[in-house]
DNA sequence: GGCACGGCGATTGGATACAATCTCCAGACG
DNA sequence: CGTCTGGAGATTGTATCCAATCGCCGTGCC
């Protein structure tokens, strides 16, 4: 029996997957940078036919785009693309949320606590890494709560999406601390049972944070 | 210089992943049934490799659930996902056709027309999966008339999901009669530029499909 | 009788080798 | 001078082969 979380992968393509995503999001690859097959299997220690089925995936989620006999590039987003994300995250995240509130357990309620606290914990000793994560435990402990495992992968998606250019949004000091207090109104108003504040708090949240990366991208 | 539509697929996976959609959607690949990679691949005069290629693709797109090591099976579908595609189809395509109704040019207009009297045509000469082609097409003239590639992507995902059980509602007379009178009614909500009529019609039109769909999966 | 163990056949996962295609650039031609 | 042509090299696409894993079933033990 395995008492521990820990599993390693069962399969390399599943490893090279994750490898992958982590590539992505800490930006060793960057968008519209071609992925080199040869280059990256080798990296990784394994044949490029894992490398390709790991590829695909990302593929279908939007990740990379691939254009036959030419390879696989990072995918690039402009402005009208995070615009787009955001606003198909506010129609399926508001959704979920106004379900979940109904249906939280006080179970939920803690983890939920809990990780708005994670967040602060690892905004105080800086560790942005931590913190991205934190943020998005509390994001989907809410969306999962609603009891839509479909919609709920497609907004995981559509997060990972944009995950290459949230990390500019963390870096501001500012919106670390809105991040702060909004999480803790979205607590506060998901307790009380008052789904419609708690949706308006997140619209705002993910606002600031469209706002944010739109200076970045557009300026 | 290529001047028919014609293009043949560019890669045995793109070729493959089309059969595979054809094989899913005709019934002939089951939900729940397991994809025998070595009868396939013979089966299309491939290798295995790029058949699993394209059913990465699928696996991506959630038509087919991956198990490591134990391969790929055809994904089913009960009441619970259904009305969960649904009701995600409902959120995003409502607001595409919202943001449509006020971009559509004339051209739009006349291609929905016409995409409106092909499903006429195919459901009097009794060609369902003509009936079935057409339908598509006009709701996507609908939601790509949006110009958010991104949205209309996420979409046509969600109606593959449901495409193996779509076939029941064409089944029966009185849908096909209701999928008339309601195409001509959103068509003329449009034209008027009532956007929120055009969202109730639609609206109603998917609830009648998750209906029929529901009482072959329930009963 | 029930349950753990272990080998066998079937199926999937991955590595290697080769074929097909694209990109780029040099050189011929108009 | 611009355009087309045609390899050479690099990269991707696919086939084949072998290894790893799973599920099943018979066996032996308790």
């Amino acid at each position: 029996m395995n008492e521990t979380g820990f599993r390693r992968p069962p399969t390399a393509q599943e490893a090279v997957l994750a490898e992958l995503r982590r590539a992505i999001v800490s930006g060793q690859l960057k968008p519209g940078e071609q992925v080199l097959q040869d280059a990256l299997a080798e990296q990784f220690g394994v044949s490029r036919v894992p490398l390709r089925e790991a590829l695909k995936i990302l593929e279908g989620e939007g990740q990379v785009v691939y254009r036959p006999h030419r390879g696989y590039f990072v995918a690039e987003l402009d402005v009208a693309d995070l615009r787009e994300v955001y606003l198909m995250r506010d129609l399926l995240e508001s959704e979920a949320v106004r379900l979940a509130v109904s249906l939280l357990t006080a179970d939920d309620l803690r983890a939920l606590t809990a990780a708005a606290t994670d967040v602060d914990e690892a905004d105080a000793v800086g560790d942005l890494v931590a913190m991205a994560a934190a943020n998005r435990r509390f994001h989907f402990i809410l969306i999962e709560a609603a009891g839509m495992p479909r919609l709920a992968r497609l907004v995981r998606i559509l997060w990972d999406a944009t995950d290459a250019y949230r990390s500019l949004y963390y870096a501001e000091p500012d919106h670390r601390a809105s991040v702060h207090d909004e999480h803790h109104a979205v607590v506060a108003a998901v307790r009380s049972g008052d789904a419609d504040q708690a949706v308006v708090i997140l619209r705002q949240h993910r606002e600031h944070a469209v706002e944010a990366v739109t200076r970045v991208l557009g300026g």
